[in-house]
DNA sequence: TTTAATTCGGATAAATTTATCCTTTATTAA
DNA sequence: TTAATAAAGGATAAATTTATCCGAATTAAA
């Protein structure tokens, strides 16, 4: 579904929000430890979502990433599903058809549009927030 | 969502079960012209399907591949997918974590469940044959 | 019986994704 | 001012997916 690059992304961000909310900024090597994921490979993400104004990351001693509490609200899974593996998954035929829509539909079309919309809807619905108070509660998990 | 191999394989299938209901038997050669796609490889993916008994394969001059009209009724999508991409896209973690499940779930887990059962309900309850026909009234297309 | 058409199967190549390593830059604290 | 810490960025390697090529096996028709 999605890519492994766009799994440790929402991870790593879902953990930084949830630090986040504790006051504490992290660094990669504890991002990497926490959602059990290659660190180097997480640090390239991280700089991705940095770059797209997903999670704020400061350099130097006591450096790390962080989110600010108004970010967790807005940025919604989509966000960041979009910053990593683009919007393939919203976009484009399950077929792999290039043209293919409604006019001349693939075989596919009219069931696929129903079941990516309401994936759409999910990625779009679900807000960073949202999902680092429940890890923070004790109700979800990150690792393994 | 599908890999690139299972695209091909659904869209031949969906061609061959056509040309099937018309009688006809078709070639790599034919299938790969007609579904715009590599035809080295879609012969690779064609070999797939064919152990996996979800299209009969015939050698030799006249020879090509064919579904008998019963096969089409049975053989539903998920069949397809599972035989090229394997069960991944029904089992599995959207978050790709390994113990990630009802009572250790990940942040995602529960709106997950929803959007990946609507989708496997969309791929079991959909057969070739439902598939093929409306290919064959040119309600619906498979190149480009 | 030979020829030609077709799938099958193995080897290999190209492209993409995943992952690592190392140097540079910024910044804090001693 | 220096040393240490952390992210940024570039180069490269490993793994996987996508794709091609070619000889072998099968079979129908000439």
């Amino acid at each position: 579904m999605f890519s492994k690059a766009c799994e440790y992304g929402i991870r790593a961000a879902v953990y930084i929000a949830m630090q986040s909310l504790d006051g504490r900024r992290v660094s990669v090597n504890e991002i990497a430890e926490e959602i059990d994921s290659p660190m180097a490979f997480t640090a390239k993400i991280l700089q991705q979502l940095t770059k797209n104004n997903i999670i704020d990351s400061v350099k130097g001693p006591t450096g790390g990433f962080e989110i600010e509490r108004e970010a967790m609200d807005t940025v919604k899974l989509s966000k960041i599903v979009k910053a990593i593996d683009g919007d393939k998954i919203y976009v484009g035929c399950g077929l792999g058809l290039k043209e293919c829509n409604a006019d001349k539909p693939c075989p596919l079309h009219d069931k696929f549009v129903d079941v990516r919309s309401n994936l759409r809807t999910m990625l779009q619905s679900t807000s960073l927030y949202e999902l680092a108070t429940g890890l923070e509660v004790g109700l979800t998990y990150l690792k393994r």
